[in-house]
RNA sequence: GCCGCCAUAGCUCAGUUGGUUAGAGCACCAGAUUGUGGAUCUGGGGGUCCCCCGUUCGAGCCGGGGUGGCGGUACCA
């Protein structure tokens, strides 16, 4: 049998399992800086508490990974962090405190095509105000998703919260004559024609608005077959208004007429502008974004996506589209169908596995290993005496260093390599002179590779031993944190000075 | 799902018009060295040439089908 992963799955190794360590604190660091509070919900729900079912049938949507239970119910993966959240909350709403701020870090499942940087399994970090309508929620939620970004070291101007709102699309559908129940199908395919503006650009988003859409494989893709000047109006909308702060705001109220639920969608969105820009967030940050659309389904109000403004390029060069490393948005429904008082709620997610990936191509300091040492190793020379090289072990592991005896069957240069493969900062020999003389040879691994930078030969290698000492048996451990705490802080000195 | 490209060692890839025992670099293992990482040198292990069927005296190479991978697109709630 072949060992071999499902597309889209991947494992996770000590480096990358560090690093992600490092931007899940950071995260949680922010979230619980501005008020959030830990939560937990667990990774399988009821498939109708996750809302799906396909129309019109009594199966899961094919998009999300599920099963049936013994008595025959629907289970589900989650796909995401907020429909279980507005689960719990439902549940237990009478017990907690309102306006409800909560966030919750974990992995979420899509079956879905995998591809660069769109995993089956992946992380999401989210955070989450439940029970309050003001734009002051959302708008906190924005400044809270730009200052994370920032924390993990992402440069400002390196990346932008865009926001925009469900009401203002809608309006704009029904300045062009696309609103009613008729003409919900159009509907969604305008929408996401816009959201492909990012990735398509105006021409395509024209084609896809218009007659349809041919790919650089030769598939044709069918459009929304919109009048010139409905596709004018979408086009101008969703490029128009993109401005930075200061300009004229877009003519949109002219367009949408003030009764309109679309200006009602702009007016809260200029709010959360306005609120943003007196904390000092500059457009270079948080700004209005009139082609972003995000999830079709519960998101009622405000939506909000951060992008990454800088190219990535894979291994071999070839430029790499990341898509959004984060989204959220107003979902003022989703609390609601568990109960029947309707509660608002607004959050955001941070896609730490798409994040990470992103970081890591563009060889970003924060997801590099950086200074990772293993465990000092004990070399086992002599087969007859392993209960002393144990006892070595446990000296050191006394002393709170971490330690571990070479339980492999080679000999003492592959146990060397060993010791080098694991990144240990010190290996620790003891034959039977070094026995005999109650001693035990301590070799810096790390100094001994900055010396064999000036070795040539093997034969000269060998006789200098370099970095190698005898202590005695009882200071090993006392030695042993000397020459680590040497290195730490040699290696803090450096970082610091770069 | 649809469209396109691709499939030879762990990895990256050569492989002549269809011809005998399928190669290289890197990686891995060992030796040179009774007990010392790196570098160098020498040697070694490792292949269902993705699978099946067909054409042929003969297929890694040609044809058909399948599977898998990559990319585009759709979907992404």
């Amino acid at each position: 049998m072949e060992a071999r992963l499902p597309r889209g799955l991947a494992d996770r190794d000590a480096a990358e399992l560090a690093a992600t360590a490092k931007m899940l604190d950071v995260i949680r660091s922010v979230f619980e800086l501005y008020g959030f509070e830990a939560l937990e919900t667990p990774a399988i729900e009821y498939t109708d508490a996750l809302g799906k079912f396909l129309p019109d049938q009594d199966r899961p949507n094919e998009g999300v990974f599920s099963f049936q239970d013994e008595d025959e119910q629907w289970l589900s993966l989650r796909y995401d962090l907020t429909a279980p959240l507005a689960r719990f909350v439902a549940q237990n709403f009478d017990r907690l405190p309102k306006p409800y701020r909560s966030y919750r870090c974990g992995h979420v499942y899509r079956n879905e095509k995998a591809g660069p940087g769109r995993f089956r399994q992946f992380m999401q970090f989210d955070a989450d105000t439940v029970g309050s309508a003001s734009p002051a929620a959302d708008a906190e939620i924005c400044m809270m998703a730009a200052d994370a970004l920032e924390r993990l070291g992402i440069q400002r101007g390196d990346y932008v919260i865009k926001i925009n709102s469900r009401k203002l699309l809608d309006g704009v559908m029904k300045a062009i004559g696309l609103d009613g129940d008729d003409n919900a199908g159009r509907r969604l395919t305008v929408l996401r024609a816009i959201d492909k503006m990012d990735r398509l650009g105006p021409e395509g988003v024209k084609l896809l608005l218009g007659p349809g859409r041919k790919d650089e494989s030769g598939d044709f893709t069918k459009g929304a077959e919109l009048e010139a000047d409905a596709i004018a109006t979408i086009m101008s909308f969703s490029l128009g208004g993109q401005y930075t702060g200061g300009e004229p705001r877009f003519g949109l109220f002219d367009l949408l007429g003030r009764s309109n639920v679309g200006a009602e969608g702009a007016e809260e969105l200029l709010e959360i502008e306005d609120l943003v820009r007196f904390c000092g967030y500059g457009a270079d940050r948080i700004r209005i974004d009139p082609s972003v659309v995000r999830g079709l389904e519960y998101y009622t109000g405000p939506v909000f996506e951060a992008d990454l403004a800088f190219a990535t390029r894979d291994e071999k060069g070839n430029p790499v589209r990341f898509g959004s490393v984060g989204g959220g948005g107003r979902y003022d429904g989703l609390i609601g169908r568990f109960r029947a008082e309707n509660t608002p709620a607004t959050g955001f997610s941070i896609g730490v596995s798409r994040l990470y990936a992103a970081l890591k191509l563009v060889g970003s300091p924060i997801v590099e290993a950086g200074g990772r040492t293993g465990p000092v190793v004990v070399l086992a020379l002599d087969r007859d005496h392993i209960a002393d090289y144990q006892r070595l072990a446990a000296a050191l592991r006394a002393a709170g260093i971490p330690s571990e005896l070479y339980l492999g069957a080679s000999g003492m240069k592959a146990q060397m390599k060993y010791a080098d493969r694991r990144n240990s900062p010190v290996v620790v020999i003891q034959g039977s002179n070094e026995r005999a003389k109650g001693e035990v040879q301590i070799k810096d691994l790390i100094e001994g590779a900055r010396a064999s930078a000036a070795i040539a030969t093997n034969e000269e290698w060998k006789a200098l031993r370099p970095a190698q000492f005898a202590v005695p048996e009882g200071e090993l451990a006392e030695k042993v944190q000397e020459l680590l705490s040497r290195h730490a802080s040699g290696a803090g000195a450096e970082r610091s000075g770069a």
